[in-house]
DNA sequence: GCGTAATGTCAACTGTGCTGACATAAGTCG
DNA sequence: CGACTTATGTCAGCACAGTTGACATTACGC
C-alpha cells in the first residue's frame, strides 16, 4: 500500500464501486466475446466446449489429451465426450504417439481447420474492432489486467506463449 | 484505418497473433474471475446463475423480474428456477409492486446480503490485487476494451451505471 | 513382471440453458 | 364492461457440459 502511495498514484481506481464495475464489465464483455462464435457453433450442433477444444488443438497441433486436459481444466470424461464427436465428424485426428505409444496426438483435419478459421474470424473481428477503437495503450492495459487476474499456473502457461 | 495511421500509432497490436492472445487472455482470466465465488457457491448448493441473480438484485434493489431478465439475458423459466430456490432459502424477498401490482420487486434479505458480501469479497479481492499490480492506466485500458467488446445494448446499460 | 501412466468408456447425477404450453392476476383501452 | 395485453409463475421435456466413481486396455519403465 505504502509503496503505491509513494508512487503518487491516486487510489480511487481501487474503490469498492470501481471494483464492482470491473466485475460487471467482465460479465457483460464475456457475453459479447462468446456471442458470435456461439451462433456458428449452433449450426454445427456444437457448444462452447467444442470451440475450446478446436481452438487449443489448432493452437498447439499434435498436443496430447493430457495436455489439453490441463489447459482446459475439465475432467477427461467431459473432454472425451467432446473429442469423440469431433473425431467422428472428421474435425480432429487422433494419432498414436511415436515416442510414447500411449499418447494420442491431436490435430485438426482440413475440415477442422476450416471451422476453426470460421470461428476465429468472427471472434477476432469483434476483438479487432474493440482493440482499434480502444487504441494500443488501452489494449496493453487490458492484457496486463487480464494476466494479473489469472490463476498462477495459467498465468505462467499464458506468459510462456505470449 | 487512415485516421489511426494518421495518429502515428503502430498497428502491430492488431495482428492476428495479438488478437489470438487477447482471446486466450479473456478465456483464462474469466476462469480465474469465477473460480473463487464458485467455491463458495458450491457450499450452498448454488451455481453461477444464483450468483448473477444475487449480484444484480443487490446492485439494483427492488428491481423487477422483467428487468432482471433483460440484464441477465436468459428465459424467465431459467431465471425462475433460480429465483424460486433463493426465495425458498430466504435469500431473496419478492414483494408485490405498489404502483403496478403485477410486478414483483426483488430485494436481498439480511441472509442474502451476507452471502452477497461473502461472494463479492473474494471476487473483489482478486480484482483488487490485479488492479493494484497493473496500475491505474492499465485498469483504464482494461475497462475501455471491455466496454468496446460488449453488445451495443449492454454497453449502453453499462455506461448508464458506470 | 509389476507398478504406473495415458487413454477411453459406462453410468449416474447436477446446474443451467432452451422451447412450448398454459394459468393467473392486473393494468389498459375502446 | 369486456377485450386485449403485460408480468409473472409453472409444468414438462430436452440439451449441453460439467462432475464423481468404477473399470478396462495398452504401453512405458524400473
Amino acid at each position: 500500500m505504502s509503496e503505491i502511495r509513494a508512487r503518487g498514484d491516486s487510489l480511487l481506481f481501487l474503490t469498492d464501486a470501481q471494483l464492482r464495475l470491473g466485475i460487471e464489465a467482465m460479465f457483460f464483455a464475456y457475453r459479447g466475446f462468446t456471442a458470435d462464435p456461439d451462433r456458428i457453433l449452433d449450426q454445427y450442433g456444437y457448444g462452447r466446449a467444442h470451440h475450446r477444444a478446436i481452438h487449443f488443438i489448432n493452437r498447439w497441433p499434435g498436443t496430447t489429451v493430457n495436455n489439453l486436459l490441463s489447459i482446459l481444466g475439465v475432467t477427461k470424461q467431459s473432454l472425451n465426450r467432446v473429442l469423440r464427436t469431433l473425431v467422428e465428424d472428421g474435425m480432429v485426428e487422433s494419432a498414436v504417439g511415436t515416442r510414447d505409444r500411449r499418447e494420442r496426438h491431436l490435430t485438426l483435419t482440413e475440415t477442422g481447420r476450416a471451422l476453426e478459421a470460421e470461428l476465429n474470424e468472427v471472434q477476432t473481428a469483434r476483438m479487432r474492432d474493440a482493440f482499434r477503437r480502444a487504441g494500443p495503450e488501452a489494449v496493453a492495459g487490458f492484457r496486463t489486467v487480464l494476466e494479473e487476474m489469472m490463476d498462477e499456473d495459467l498465468k505462467r502457461l499464458f506468459e510462456g506463449v505470449a
